[in-house]
DNA sequence: TTTACTGCAAATTCTTTGCAACAAC
DNA sequence: GTTGTTGCAAAGAATTTGCAGTAAA
């Protein structure tokens, strides 16, 4: 597990900023690398408000989270559900997202060949690429099962209805 | 000129949706479609309270914008500045954008290899897709030449001062 | 005349901030 | 002791909504 190291980082990048380690940061950086799935701040927040341990603002999660992603601790990601979503950056290197708007579900997939096409779209119209944001809005594996049933159920009983 | 054919297909799904052409109405899409730029919600409620016209009120600005994205004559784009941009699809199909932070320029851009790929991702997955979003974000020829020349400046001034 | 629409201001949603009390260092 | 932090509640920014009056059809 190199969560501890990853913390160790986390320590130092305060240290070296002259911030505090506060028990507030300590126990936001704690959950947030606990999961291993997309949150958002409010979320964060009820899952800190509910477990025991020292109590946490809203204010301070938010806080928190900017000063992560500062560090590039975490990612922020819009799934354009009107609030951000975050993400470590634990191991995994760079990736996209497919968001279910059925579940909510985010699955990550990632092309290098989609990446260096970016890459020759940009220098064709002289742009300098400082990051990007891809990604692809439907329904997921399940979500879209479920819905395919449903459309063809929907479709039995009209035909059976209109007999 | 299509804009005159566009806006009878506007009328006629006002009317088969029971839905009323009023002035306001009539005046938000002509002054949306009048530009071929990218534009917030915001900004058209400007040219609209500015230009010579029946007065137009914020919230019928934005219940407009929505009833032209149902019907598909205007999109909607996040550029991740916190309001939503708008662009009529008049004509030109499918694009990507490139969104300048500096001064906020849109580009568009498309590549069918792009999509492809996208295609190619979701169905390892088993992912349906809906739409996809995908900018890249970064800085435009200009400014990314600006930007450029003020580096060296800047080193050439610490240069100096340095010795 | 009926039914939909508009403007206004209040409400919403997510996020940020000012400030006084407080906890790291 | 300093200096940075926290919690709270108020402030913001973009967008939506309830309602009473108004204008299309």
């Amino acid at each position: 597990m190199k969560q501890a190291e990853i913390k160790r980082a986390f320590e130092g990048y305060l240290r070296r900023r002259s911030l505090k380690l506060t028990t507030q940061r300590a126990r936001i950086f704690d959950r947030a690398f606990a999961t291993h799935e997309h949150f958002s701040a409010e979320v964060l927040y009820d899952w800190l408000s509910k477990e025991p341990g020292v109590k946490v603002s809203r204010a301070t999660v938010y806080r928190t989270l900017s000063l992560l992603q500062d560090g590039r601790f975490m990612k922020s990601l819009d799934v354009g559900r009107g609030e951000m979503v975050y993400e470590h950056v634990l191991g995994h290197g760079h990736h996209d997202h497919m968001v279910c708007t059925d579940c909510g579900r985010i699955e990550e997939f990632h092309d290098e060949r989609i990446e260096d096409l970016q890459l020759e779209a940009a220098r064709k119209k002289g742009f300098e690429i400082v990051s990007h944001d891809h990604r692809l809005i439907g329904y997921c594996r399940s979500c879209s099962a479920k819905r395919k049933k449903d459309a063809t159920a929907a479709h039995v009983s009209r035909a059976a209805a209109a007999s």
